[in-house]
DNA sequence: TTGACACATCGACAATTATCGATATAATAA
DNA sequence: TTATTATATCGATAATTGTCGATGTGTCAA
């Protein structure tokens, strides 16, 4: 299915723009044009950076009528953030309990 | 002093590089040459992924004599996975957990 | 069916960046 | 001093990537 690395998850992330998308969509669904509208940025830039967040894994989107709503999936994001502190910061106490929470059952 | 956002932490892990180095220097000082022997890539590269890296805070350098050795800074690690973490996943419980471990006394 | 709308894809261009050879700097050794 | 070693910086090049206008595709309304 999705063999996203880390570097992949770093990469979706590297960019202002990308970051701004993220942060709005955050915690609640918005459809394109809302994204395009309160970014300021073209629709197919929009479209392109919201093609590389479903790579990444890191959105969940849902088709209505005409519309795409996308919203940023919060538990992706703590996944990533624990491969990133389990390769980083193994020593760290931060890592290990990021890494059991994010566990589904373990 | 530092104004590193989550922009640039993002950007100095998005790339596979810089990973490996982060890896190789994650729990231990190495020398520079160390790290060139290691990842098969000319100097001069290794020198410009350090710089990145330290302009973004996450290796501590430590001169001696004709040498430099670096390592990864894990704290910096654990904080900003935080505030990406707080950003991107603001109503998860590891993300409560991880700002409290990584902040000093608070 | 026709037209308008929402979004994705395409193609081009500009900006950024990863890489490395050549060279500079600084420290040690002879 | 001169030579050698370790690292940083410079300059050039190639690859990647962000941006947007133009266009394609599918949906809905009239």
């Amino acid at each position: 299915m999705s063999k996203a690395t880390s570097v992949d998850f770093a990469k979706a992330l590297a960019d202002a723009t990308r970051q701004q998308i993220m942060r709005l969509c955050c915690c609640e669904w918005l459809s394109v044009n809302d994204i395009v509208a309160k970014t300021k940025v073209a629709q197919p830039t929009v479209s392109h950076h919201l093609a590389i967040l479903r790579a990444a894994g890191l959105v969940k989107a849902r088709e209505e009528g005409r519309q795409t709503f996308y919203t940023l999936d919060q538990d992706k994001v703590i996944v990533c953030c624990g491969q990133l502190m389990t390769a980083f910061a193994p020593e760290q106490k931060a890592t290990r309990e990021v890494v059991r929470l994010a566990n589904p059952k373990a």
